[in-house]
DNA sequence: CTATTCCCGAGTATTTTAGTCAAGAATAGC
DNA sequence: GCTATTCTTGACTAAAATACTCGGGAATAG
């Protein structure tokens, strides 16, 4: 798992069509000019998201970009995994042939915290960001509202 | 909070200095031959980890660097703190100046996200990974041991 | 037909990462 | 004091990743 700026485009365009999409597409020059995000950026970022099923698409005029299902069943850590192929952890790949006594060290360390991480972002749904912006709206206080919304308690 | 392969550099060389270090120094030559690690790569970290205050170190033969505390009271998401400068994660520079209605959606949105995952990391020690490190060698099935050990409940 | 939109691959500028090199300062042990 | 060791610093560089451009195509609504 990695956490980059990548990741961060898709999960805000996946939201922007979350929230401004529905029964009719989105294209991507809406959510370009939106979210201020190139339009072949996007392509190659949705190419991905097509092809990880988490949306559909609809060719010609009116076309654009549906969810392939609901955003309650679509996970943050889902669309970074599309997007952001996992890093090669390990300098032995994996077979355990290091010869230090403190070596492959790295590989299940950071194998198990990204782990962690990624469990942690698999239980956040674009649902759940979608409420929690809307609380943000509605409410003087924004920022307790996700932490008790999200917090694994 | 970013999550890239510089911070596990960093977590790893320190858990290196945790387990192989004590009252006496440990040398970046001894953790870059055991971790291969470039040892000019381990000065630049080491140069951010001291001036965070992670590890002291001293000059001279038998020289080398100190976790700067016990190991129960230095955590992951301190360590790639210090390595991993935080990214500029606004387009308006947190001005909130954005013009379209949906703009500072990001923002707020991967803030809370990256908040997230930085408390979670805030709650693992160097001393919990050595713990676990310890489990692993000694049972015979050591994933279970750190889950058990570092989940969230 | 035509405009719109997705689709795809190749190419490119910028940034980041990982690493090199060289000079210097402190210090332990002789 | 000399010397080897080790940190300290800064500048520089190669390679990789990132963010983006460009150009052409294919489907399709009107």
């Amino acid at each position: 798992m990695k956490l980059t700026t990548r990741g961060r485009y898709a999960v805000t365009a996946m939201l922007d069509l979350a929230i401004n999409g529905g029964p009719q597409p989105v294209s991507l020059a809406d959510i370009s000019g939106r979210q201020e995000i190139s339009l072949s950026y996007l392509e190659q970022l949705f190419a991905k998201l097509r092809r990880n099923e988490l949306v559909t698409s609809a060719r010609g005029p009116g076309g654009g970009y549906r969810l392939a299902r609901s955003g309650t069943d679509i996970f943050v850590a889902q669309i970074i995994d599309a997007v952001d192929e996992a890093v090669d952890v390990t300098n032995c790949q994996g077979k355990g042939n290091c010869h230090h006594g403190e070596t492959c060290l790295t590989h299940d360390l950071w194998e198990d915290l990204s782990g962690q991480i990624h469990d942690f972002l698999s239980q956040i749904s674009l649902g759940d960001l979608m409420e929690r912006r809307q609380r943000q709206r509605t409410t003087a206080r924004p920022v307790e509202g996700l932490l008790q919304t999200l917090s694994l308690g």
